[in-house]
DNA sequence: AGCACGCCGACT
DNA sequence: GTCGGCGTGCTC
């Protein structure tokens, strides 16, 4: 790539991932760089890294600039990626050097790249020829001059390594140094493509065209599941490395990795790059380096994905592109799947959204022309969509502290005599989500955060769900020290397990719940387990809800689908579509029928109904109307402010002046609301306030909220985080 | 981020 | 007198 270049000498400007608002001048090293470099520059004392941004300023004392030490033995950043820093920096008012510790977050970045000794056959024969020689001299002529390394030779030959080594004194095995970061295998893209239905085929085609097209486009892949949503995308993954281009595939959880590998493998023959927080430094380092020089052509992971350094993208698919965990909450606030749009944009490469259940937003898109929309139709006919009633609550005997109605328990009984599975579904983790003193009506809160404690019995131990700290079960009020008077009120999936096995005593009750289990492994063995029929009635939270399949499950019931329809959340009526869409998507997946039931003291809420109706396009009219009055996303721009600090006083006193002060807001017709306690008022300590900015769709709300919020200086340990588009209104 | 500088309270 | 608290400012 020919880029700019600076010569020795010459004033370059560079960005470092330091907390330092500007660039700074550095004078070239020894041998110039070229824009983009990744350079070791000198900061006071110490030596920082950082990347060539562009020609240097010239404002600076000349006598008093440094020169840059070294540039890195790392390909220099793209044109693209500088463009798409900046751009997503200006987006989401994030420094440029918290972005550029984004774009670096990998190990050993100023290292060498680490070299390791490889063997290969050499030139002379051994003078002695022993047995264990002869092994190990074989072994290497079959491979036909590939090296390797001491261990995989000496194991392969079945004899030790100083049988190798003693070769190479003898020159019949020659050493090197190879470096340690080695390509990834290349990905066959004829290797094992599956016979796909027809509509899986017109999807995949029209998929194909736009990556052949070589340039920017955005498609919503929509599908219900069981539709073949992955073999349809991995076809334009397919043309994508055709084309000789890099392919991004974005996962919401690092549970869902390991399947999607063990596919890509069987659709490409080889495994493809892995990016996420379970993956080694070792590995990181390798990936971050071999797809920065393309030596990566598929890349797999979560949304910190997005920031690695590709040579030539010409593909991301967003897997699951509805799901909340797309969105980063603290540290950079971003939104991977809009990010993945503005790379894609600045690279000529082609978006999938794929999603059974899309978000308003890209439904949104659609409407207005913006995407393109492939939907499939599901493999099994029309039949998949479970059957779906309401069980209405008010008119259920139900003893307190039980929550599977007559009519659930009567709905699993009759699936137990036929062997098959039932799901009791329940978005609560824990046993209990609140306990209180039946002395005084005391509940058990968090010492940091205005959150009830979770009881785990489990853990035996009560959790904050907010902080993760957890304290053991008291025996007596914290409050008026009454001795055993403390009561587990409302349920958890831990309780809902033990009230399964009491009404079903003779059944196999199996618990789905993310923090039962130390790694995503067992997790999976679990749920693997599940799925051969190891249980009868499977108890789960959110986590059921993430695409496995469990082809003896016939019947979902929804302990309490009226969680999350209340609340000031605005996008609370969507999730819980789509998590009922998804839930009920769980039953009838294989040949039997499926039925979804679900319990609710509000059977005629507009939301209940359109689930129950099954007509999905209703529904999306409906919210998208009422978001449009509203004049609230993705109909018009809104923008959280917390304001946090220790002390309760201060963050009121700055929140209620920032109210006051909005001049820079009402000039671009921007509303303020607040300040308000955040949903959560205290978190680690720290009271939480916060503000909500309203604007329309068109209305430049980042200047307006930067000329905003440069009005106040932050004293101490007041805190102010912006995020715009906010998800969760925390 | 680090690190230095500097301006006020309680110790040898 | 001075040791050390952490607020403020600088780093090319």
């Amino acid at each position: 790539m020919d880029q700019a270049f600076f010569h020795e000498g010459d004033l370059v400007g560079v960005q470092t991932a330091q907390p330092i608002d500007r660039m700074l001048d550095y004078k070239a090293p020894e041998g110039g760089c070229h824009l983009g470099a990744f350079v070791e520059v000198p900061l006071g004392p110490r030596k920082v890294l950082g990347v060539v941004w562009g020609a240097g300023k010239g404002d600076f004392d000349y006598k008093k600039v440094r020169s840059v030490i070294r540039v890195l033995d790392v390909a220099p950043m793209a044109d693209e990626m500088r463009k798409f820093l900046i751009k997503a920096a200006d987006y989401t008012l994030t420094p440029m050097n918290a972005m550029l510790r984004l774009a670096t977050r990998a190990p050993g970045l100023g290292d060498a790249p680490s070299m390791r000794k490889v063997y290969r056959l050499g030139s002379d024969e051994p003078t002695r020829m022993t047995d264990a020689r002869a092994k190990v001299l074989g072994v290497l002529r079959d491979y036909g001059g590939l090296a390797f390394t001491l261990k995989e030779i000496a194991e392969s030959a079945g004899v030790t390594t100083s049988v190798v080594k003693g070769l190479v004194k003898l020159g019949a095995v020659s050493e090197e140094d190879a470096p340690r970061d080695v390509p990834y295998p290349r990905l066959d893209p004829d290797h094992g493509g599956k016979q796909l239905t027809s509509d899986q085929a017109v999807g995949a085609k029209i998929l194909s065209e736009a990556v052949r097209s070589g340039t920017y486009g955005t498609t919503l892949l929509k599908g219900v599941t069981g539709s073949g949503k992955t073999e349809v995308y991995l076809e334009a993954v397919a043309e994508c490395l055709r084309a000789g281009r890099q392919a991004l595939v974005l996962l919401p959880e690092i549970a869902l990795t390991a399947e999607f590998l063990t596919r890509v493998e069987a659709r490409f023959g080889c495994k493809p790059a892995e990016w996420h927080s379970g993956v080694t430094m070792t590995e990181r380092r390798r990936c971050w380096r071999m797809v920065g020089q393309g030596d990566a052509q598929l890349i797999v992971g979560a949304r910190s994905a997005l920031f690695l350094p590709y040579r030539n993208l010409g593909l991301i698919v967003v897997d699951e592109e509805h799901d909340t965990s797309y969105k980063q909450e603290d540290g950079v606030l971003y939104n991977a799947r809009d990010m993945t749009v503005l790379r894609a944009s600045l690279n000529a490469a082609q978006v999938v959204l794929a999603s059974a259940t899309p978000s308003l937003e890209s439904w949104a898109n659609v409407e207005a022309g913006k995407y393109a929309r492939v939907t499939l139709a599901s493999r099994y006919g029309a039949a998949v969509l479970p059957k779906m009633s309401a069980i209405d609550m008010r008119i259920e005997d139900l003893p307190g502290g039980r929550w599977v109605s007559p009519t659930l328990q009567k709905m699993v009984e009759n699936r137990l005599e036929k062997g098959e599975q039932s799901l009791l579904f329940l978005n609560r983790r824990g046993y209990a989500p609140v306990t209180i003193c039946r002395a005084c009506g005391h509940q058990i809160g968090c010492d940091d955060c205005d959150a009830t404690m979770v009881e785990h019995r489990f853990l035996k131990r009560l959790m904050c769900h907010q902080c993760g700290e957890t304290k053991p079960m008291p025996t007596v009020c914290p409050s008026c020290e009454a001795v055993d008077k403390l009561a587990p009120v409302g349920p958890g999936v831990e309780r809902m397990a033990e009230e399964a096995q009491a009404l079903f005593p003779d059944a196999r009750v199996a618990v789905l719940s993310s923090d039962l289990y130390g790694t995503a492994r067992a997790l999976k063995e679990h749920i693997q387990a599940i799925a051969r029929g190891e249980a009868d009635v499977i108890v789960g939270t959110q986590l059921v809800a993430k695409g496995h399949n469990f082809p003896k499950l016939t019947l979902v019931g929804v302990i309490d689908a009226d969680l999350g329809l209340q609340g000031s959340d605005l996008r609370a009526a969507e999730r819980t579509f789509q998590l009922m869409r998804q839930v009920a998507g769980r039953a009838g997946r294989a040949d039997i029928a499926g039925e979804a039931v679900l319990q609710t003291f509000q059977p005629e809420h507009p939301v209940i109904r359109a689930i129950l109706g099954g007509d999905e396009e209703a529904f999306w009219a409906a919210e998208a109307g009422e978001r449009r009055a509203a004049g609230v996303p993705p109909y018009g721009r809104m923008a959280g402010i917390v304001l946090s600090s220790p002390n309760v006083q201060e963050v009121f006193d700055l929140g209620t002046q920032m109210a006051r002060m909005d001049g820079p807001l009402r000039k671009i017709g921007a509303q303020v609301y607040g300040p308000a306690p955040a949903p959560i008022a205290r978190i680690r300590g720290r009271h939480r306030v916060r503000l909500l900015v309203k604007a329309e769709k068109s209305a430049p709300l980042q200047q307006a909220l930067v000329a905003w919020a440069a009005q106040f200086k932050l004293r101490g340990e007041l805190r102010m985080a912006i995020d715009i588009d906010p998800q969760s209104f925390y």
